[in-house]
Formats: structure tokens, C-alpha cells, sequence
DNA sequence: AGCATTGACATTAACGTTAATGTATTTTAT
DNA sequence: ATAAAATACATTAACGTTAATGTCAATGCT
């Protein structure tokens, strides 16, 4: 590894010299510059950002901290979100939690790793239980700039706001007034959550609270899902149609379905939520609703940047996200519908 | 940020005995021990992993550099890597390239982050042009382990290889022998790799030379693959068959036969390559072959931790990586083959 | 009792970089 | 011609950590 130092000893000048030479500043005369450029080229100087972090107490790395990061809805906004770190000098550095225990240590991790900024996605609220406050309320008293995102947490931290509960209230509410269906029930391993409440609220603004009910399913995989919905109509009658938690797991309800011989959307409608890509490929496309990932990344990054780049230091922002409805064949919508 | 010299000031001791006891060493008492420890606790100390990695020379980070960060088939690896890495104690930095030209770049940036080892996937062989011998080089005779996986590149640098023509061949024997079907087509955006290669030995083995031909996708995504078949049907019939590069795309063109009114398997067979999870979750369920990218992960990173930990330090190494196959509906086996 | 050993800490130097000063030499202004 | 200013560097200190020595008192051995 060739350093300042190699440079410096090569030119005979300082190593403050080879250092400011390189980046081109004042105070170095032009052929010191182009001399030093040239040892630099041909020892193959490549600096060392650990050093410079060091130095400039900044280590050119934002965080983030996920939960799925194999789901197809998030790998889409982790990679628009690498980009972006990339393209404005940062390394993402990426972490994910699967218990709740990790998720301290992972907090703890990126502080030690000396990021710039924290990205979190806090899906259910889960930054919220007890016991992860010491780990934020160090990352936030050592003044880390931090971004949470798909729900608030405090107001202590800057936040994109994704109510998912609106997500299935619209969708529960397209299936039972313009398909005209009641027996509706969701599916999730968890009925605790927003998605569900959404559907819940509107079963009841629709007269069908005794309708509400939940299809369990034993984990937040797509296998989970079919093995799910399988065990679920071996001993219960299906319904007229299901709200699932997310696309993923509406993929594996809807294997399980057609592995027991029932039609979507003739027999069963079927719902999801984020809009993955894959909805619009497969058979039958899945309706759906979701944000634009995009966006989201963009969002959470910009409100980053201005923490970390000083032009914003108030209080906690808040942004709400917009999102969208797709009805496409697998709630029935083809030719009846138009994409409302 | 507290840091080690906080906590001397604290307790009264100096630096060096901080970070010894820290650290649980001998050489000193253990009423100093737990002072120092209790100090830790009380400022909240985090290590700053920067400052240890320039007096160790560590950086206790490993340098990924990908291709289709999206790809499920890439995205299972990736995370698979990334837990891997974690459990050893090191930070995964993920980098991907679009252009060739940024390839370069990202290992000057892996370099410059002070990588203890890299991991690179040599799709198509896009290490070996010319371009990139520079930076290669720079790495490897700055002594870093380096592992490739997909493809070997030099005889320099531990490969995990998978040879894909093996997967295209065999699938199209399949086609051939076991479903007796002639006019197959391989669609792809590209027809010079070794996936193409495998399905046109497949199909001069068959003697069936005067078949072999390709269906042009203007990309390597899941939207290529649709718009392309689409087009391609627009003036030519369809074939019995189509081999498709990855599985990505083979939905991709499923979803386009679909929209042309085309049944998979009964008018055209569909295969890909990888073995996706979707695969067996779309409708028809996809037949494919593919690697466990688990073992993938393992083997990689063992030949990269041996590297590191200087275990191993001979002759660049090789490991074939055996692959599966899958025939379920798309290529019409359900009830005709078995799992063979 | 005298000397070597050990225990428990402190001190120093180093990792590679950068910012803040310092210091000659040359140029400019009057 | 001389003071002031500008140019082009060098020197020093610092970032937070660790490894390699240093030091000194207490302990062990004969």
C-alpha cells in the first residue's frame, strides 16, 4: 500500500505537500502539482479513507438498517438508496436485523463504524419498544443525523411517514364495493399491525364487522404464506377474498390457492401491498398498492443530507408519503375496472 | 463521541490501560478492570472501528462488488454473504457496477476503504477485458484476498466457478429427449456467453444445427424479456421452446406469451436458469436450474477467510460448484417427469 | 539480605491523513 | 532601498486506537 509518505519521499518534498498537491489546493506550485501526480500515478496512490475519516472525523458511510432485505419491495429501495449514497460520495453500509435483540447491536455497529448519517426502517413500530431507546438516544445525543422511515418513532427523529393502514382500508373498501364482496378476511402472521387495522376499519365502515377475521400464517415468508393458506382450507371454507400483509406473501397464498384447485379471481380475489415489480408479471397480476420506492429514497436521503450537510438542524421533520392503488387481474378488476 | 481518553480522565488511569482492559487482557488488576469498565458503561463508549483499523491495519470490512443487485437469484447471495460476513465479524460493503467503466472504480473505492478481502462476481467474464487489469492488479499485489465466483479470471485469483453452459444443456436436452420438442429458441439480450453456448451444443448433439436461433430482448430485465418477446411475436411464429437466460427474464417472457395469448406449457415450453424461489410459486411453476447460492456463500467466503487469516496462501484454488435441476409445469413435465 | 521475577501500570511510537501554523524566499509597493 | 505582501513550501499537532517498551514496587527464591 503506497501512501503520502512513499509520495513524499519520492518527490523530496513534505508530506503535507503531497497532500494538498493531490487535491489540487492553493499554496503548491504548478510543477510540484504535476510531479507529484505522477509519482502518485506511478506508485499507484489509492488513499486511505480510514486515515482521512480519522482525520476529518467523518467516515464518507451512511447506515442502514433493514429487516427483509431478500423482499423484492425492499431490495428495489435499498438499491435506490445505495445509489444515491454512492453518487454523492457515500458508502451504504448495510445491516439487518432479524431479532429484536440485534437490532441494538446494530445500532451500536454503524455508531462504531462512525457513519455520517443512519438510515432505519421501522416497520411495525418495532424502534419504538423500550428497549432499543438507549441505543438511539446514544446515536441521537452523539448527534448522528438520522432518518426512520415507513413510521414515526419519536419526534426527536426526522421521518418518512407510510400510514399503511390507508393502504388496506382502500383496498378492503375497492373489494367490497366494487366487487361486491363480504366474506373478506386478511392474512398475516401478526394481526396487531396497521394493515390489518386498515382492513378491519373498513369491514366495520361497511356494516361487516362480523366478518372480520384473519387467516394466520406461520411467518412473513412467501413459503410461510402457501403453507399458510393450505393448512388454513383443510379444515375452514375459503373466502370470497383475501388481504395480504404484503406482495410476497399474497404470492405464496395465491401458489396455495391454485395448489388446491382455486381460481383466482373467479373463486378467491386476492390482494396485496407494495406493488412489487413481479405484481404486473404474474398470473394472474396481482392488484396491489404501494409507494414508489424511488421517491422514498429520495426523500429519506435529502432529508439526510441536510442534516449532515448543516443546512437543516431544527426540529424533526416529518414527510408523508403518497401512495398508489393497481387493480389488475387478481381482485377481478380486468375489464371492469380501470386502473382508479 | 466518548472515547478511550475520556474514560483515562475518568478513572484516572492511563489510555493504553483503557483500552487493555477493555479488551479483558492480562496485565491488568481487576479492580482497575471494573472501574474501567463501569466508566465505559456510564459515557456510553463505542469503539471507533476507524482508529482500530489504521493502528491494526484491519479494516474488519469485506468488499462486494455485484452486477444485478436486484435479481433475486442475487439478492438470496448477496444477503447470504452479507450474514456470513457479519458472523465473522466483518462489515459487507456492497458495491455494484452498471457500466464497465465504473468497475474500475469500485475497487479503487474497495481498496481505498482498506477491504481485509474481496468478493467479485465475474458475470460473462466482464473481469477479463483488458480494462480492468490495472485495478486487479493493484489488488492483488497490494496482497488482498481476493475471490471471484461465476467465472475464473486469471490464475491469480481464487474462483468459485459455475460453469452455466452445463444448465442451458442439459435443460435443452430435456426439451428434446424428454418432451420431443424441436423448434426451441434461446432469448437473451446477448447470444455470446456460455448459456447460449451450452443450448446450441444441445441442439447440434440432437443434430438439430438448422434450429438453432435466438430471440433478441433489448435488456437483462424482467421488462426487456416481456417487451421483447411481444415484439418478436408481432412478426414471427412462436417456437415450441424458449431457454432463457435467467429466470428473471423467463417470467419475464411468460408474462409476454400470456398477454399474446399463448399457454405455457401447451403451446410453448418455457425454461430459465437460477432457481429463484419464485420459480416455484408463478404460475406455471418454473422450471430451471440453478446452485444453492447458500453453499455458494460458504464456499466463497471459506476460501476468502483463509486468505485473511493467512491459512492459505499457495497457488490460486478453484471449487466447481454443482448445480440442480428443477422441471416442474413450464416446460410440461407435471405428471410426466419427475424430479430426474 | 540480595537479586531476579512478576504484577500493574505508564510512556512512546505508530497507523495515514488533514488543518493550523511556521518559515524562508521572492515579489511588489512606495 | 526597504518594508510589506505574497508564494511555496515545511513543521507540528491532532484524530482514536494499539503494540512495544519502560518503570517501579512488591514478591519470590536462596
Amino acid at each position: 500500500m503506497t501512501t503520502l509518505k512513499d509520495i513524499a519521499k519520492l518527490t523530496g518534498v513534505s508530506i503535507n505537500t503531497v497532500s494538498r498537491a493531490l487535491k489540487d489546493k492553493a499554496d503548491i506550485g504548478a510543477s510540484t502539482k504535476e510531479r507529484v501526480r505522477a509519482a502518485a500515478a506511478t506508485l499507484g496512490y489509492t488513499p486511505n479513507v480510514m486515515a482521512r475519516g480519522l482525520a476529518l472525523k467523518r467516515s464518507f458511510s451512511i447506515g442502514l438498517i433493514e429487516t427483509e432485505l431478500t423482499n423484492p419491495a425492499r431490495t428495489v429501495l435499498t438499491e435506490a438508496l445505495r445509489r444515491l449514497a454512492k453518487s454523492n460520495g457515500y458508502q451504504l453500509l448495510i445491516s439487518g436485523y432479524g431479532s429484536e435483540l440485534e437490532l441494538g447491536k446494530c445500532i451500536r455497529e454503524m455508531i462504531s463504524r462512525g457513519v455520517d448519517g443512519l438510515l432505519m426502517c421501522n416497520i411495525s413500530g418495532i424502534l419504538s419498544e423500550k428497549s432499543f431507546w438507549p441505543e438511539l438516544e446514544a446515536a441521537t445525543r452523539d448527534g448522528i443525523p438520522s432518518v426512520v422511515f415507513y413510521n414515526a418513532i419519536s419526534n426527536k427523529i426526522d421521518n418518512i411517514f407510510v400510514d399503511y393502514s390507508l393502504f388496506t382500508e382502500e383496498l378492503t373498501k375497492h373489494l367490497i364495493e366494487k366487487h361486491s364482496l363480504r366474506n373478506i378476511l386478511f392474512a398475516a402472521p401478526d394481526s396487531e399491525y396497521e394493515r390489518p387495522a386498515g382492513y378491519r376499519q373498513a369491514m366495520i365502515s361497511a356494516g361487516l364487522e362480523a366478518q372480520v377475521g384473519f387467516i394466520p400464517l406461520p411467518g412473513w415468508t412467501m413459503a410461510d404464506a402457501r403453507k399458510g393458506i393450505i393448512k388454513y382450507l383443510e379444515t375452514l371454507p375459503a373466502p370470497e377474498a383475501i388481504v395480504c400483509h404484503n406482495d410476497l406473501q399474497a404470492i405464496g397464498i395465491l401458489a396455495g390457492l391454485r395448489h388446491c384447485g382455486i381460481k383466482t379471481p373467479e373463486d378467491v380475489a386476492v390482494v396485496g401491498v407494495d406493488n412489487i415489480e413481479l405484481a404486473d408479471y404474474i398470473a394472474p397480476r396481482l392488484s396491489t398498492a404501494g409507494i414508489n420506492p424511488e421517491i422514498l429514497a429520495k426523500e429519506a436521503f435529502k432529508l439526510l443530507k441536510d442534516r449532515i450537510d448543516g443546512l437543516y438542524s431544527g426540529p424533526a421533520r416529518r414527510i408523508d408519503l403518497r401512495y398508489e392503488t393497481f387493480f389488475r387481474e387478481s381482485c377481478g378488476c380486468v375489464g371492469k375496472c380501470t386502473n382508479q
